[in-house]
DNA sequence: GATGAATGAGTTTTCATTCAT
DNA sequence: GATGAATGAAAACTCATTCAT
């Protein structure tokens, strides 16, 4: 009978995406109160509640809490990364790199706001453990961020496009650097400035140089 | 009995300045703890403890945890930022203003290094309250020290010693950006990098610019 | 159909035989885990887990933990007891009867140690009625024993083969607890001395007094 | 001021004896409990609630549940036994020591019966730390009896006094064997048979011998 | 004014049991 | 009839805070 074998076939798939949906709806529930009052004073019960299970579920999921706080920061720590590693890869001109790298990380910031503030707030002191196993985990991805930037500097000096000023790591640092003030001036205060959505005039800013000869 | 009088008319600078030396003892004590493990896995037993005080006369000083949590960040964000405007006061030359903020800045980093920490990884949940309440005085004197440093640009501006690449409370963000990247950069992996103290390879970032005409 | 008759005809014994298998799986997987780990540290999960059936099967056989405890300790004290009873009556002679009955129970205690020392362990306060109840049932059997005992030595003082040192059932208790004492004994150090298979040392110390007249 | 000094060198001394007094209310409604309902089906919070404290109080005084348990039970077993040793060594004739330790023992027993029924309910099991630590220290004290016992079948044989019907060791293990086989049959059914108080029919069972010549 | 013993609300986590598939 | 995902009551333990001495 096709129909029952069927029905067993698609099962195990099934299951997963049932499993992976409900994941989801937790990780989403621990998101919206961590973000909302800080890793601490959000309870496992809340969480559960939140997401609409019983907490037994809950835990079935993740095995504590630091499980799932991890979980949660370290799968959107990979798309960021992902998404930034993409956007620098995509275009073929150094300055397009820079631009494109500019308005994904804003675009990237505004997405995952709520758990880039839930980074700098939480991530240290929660125990040694935690602490330095998430935050080596990060620092890895966004060093790898820095030497791509470093090496499109790097590949831009070398074709004359770009002086050089300093160290290719330096300027990826810096550029780096500028684009996070100008984002978490938004962020502190959205209402005040616009979202600064155009790379150019944050580039401009490294590329002209202030000194008037 | 004059010794009564005289005890008594002493007895209140005496008194405040004893005072103010356990406050200051149980706050340093505070700061050792929390920097080591993290605001919420102390407790205010260990602080009394760390001060040599007994836990009932810590709440005479210190209404609650939060408090002393507050008092520890609010007076070491004054102190910081009264260095910063202070570098910039004190020179003249536009140049040497920033020479000196980008160099005072990294020692303030280093001075308050664990407090710094601290406040990246704790401000941010602990209840709306604390939340804005503390960011919203932190902020209010970082804002002040970058429009002092936007006026510097203005100023510079103004005698053509700088070009008009952007409007000074812009450039303020990229300078206090790119120095915090570096100084961070540090933070993460001091063994790597050697403390940032020279402020002009930071400053050529934005003063010589990348493109090459 | 007569395949279908058959089938059901032949159901109720295969059924029967393929629970009973079933029932035995769960019940030494249980015992083992209850020996490894205590009652209280092992759950229906294991034991489902360690039978290799689904926890819900385990609950098709046992209303609840509590009365698969019931029935792994109940049955294995039927068959200790049967085994006791049946040593003391397959000998004529008074004294071949003891012999066997101290053999056969250093026998019984070597099998079922693990199940005696959970009995000594867990039996009480699992709340009142798991107590009283198992324990009467116990007990039940144990004072079965010790009256067929006596009536040995009632036996065996009619014949004048024994003096009347004391009452029978005394008597029985006293031959009763010098057995458990060495067997204890062996259980607590058996390394240390040799697992007491001679009955005859034993019965020594009840038959030769130690008076010297 | 002698009576400021008095109270200040009385205070220690009656902290103490506040503290002892309340360890041991907590000790008793702990045992109180136990004995009722089993050591896994009493909550630190009805330890609490039965000794009239906090349940923060009483984890002051006891680091956790297995460590109230075994300070009960350990506690108990110092007092047993030095009870026993004294009562053997109390006497000069061999014969009285025996005496005196049957009829001891049977008040312990009655005096420390709720302890005793926990004890051989509750020690296995509770995680092998538990269970091992506990278990040795009670047995070191347990065979330290036995080989008291032991000494005086020894010295009893030396004088002629005994009849070497069995090795010393052999013959304490019998005697503590007997005597337990009975309290355990009173504790069993107390109000079938009386509290076997006198030792002397106890001993006779080991001393005239049921051999009849 | 200092002290620190006592408090108890609140947290994480476990696990026996049920019931839809 | 078997399965095992989901449930949620209940337990151990912590720690900010109070207040009698």
């Amino acid at each position: 009978m096709p129909g029952i074998r069927m029905t067993e076939e698609a099962r195990p798939p099934r299951r997963e995406r049932v499993r992976e949906r409900q994941r989801r709806e937790m990780l989403e529930a621990a998101l919206r109160l961590f973000s909302e009052k800080g890793y601490h004073n959000v309870t496992m019960h809340e969480i559960a509640e939140g997401a609409e299970f019983a907490i037994g579920t809950l835990y079935k999921y993740f095995k504590n809490k630091e499980d799932l706080y991890r979980a949660l920061l370290l799968e959107t720590a990979d798309e960021f990364h992902a998404g930034i590693l993409k956007a620098i890869e995509e275009k073929e001109d150094e300055i397009d790199k820079f631009r494109n790298f500019v308005r994904t990380k804003a675009e990237l910031f505004r997405i995952h706001l709520p758990l880039i503030r839930l980074y700098f707030s939480e991530t240290y002191g929660e125990s040694f453990n935690l602490k330095s196993g998430l935050d080596s985990e990060i620092r890895r991805r966004h060093d790898e961020s820095l030497k791509t930037l470093a090496s499109v500097f790097e590949s831009g000096m070398k074709k004359r496009r770009f002086k050089r000023i300093a160290d290719p790591y330096s300027l990826a640092i810096a550029l780096d650097g500028i684009t996070t003030a100008f984002l978490f001036q938004w962020i502190e205060a959205p209402e005040c400035r616009p979202f600064p959505e155009d790379p150019d005039a944050i580039l401009d800013i490294l590329f002209k140089g202030l000194a008037d000869r």
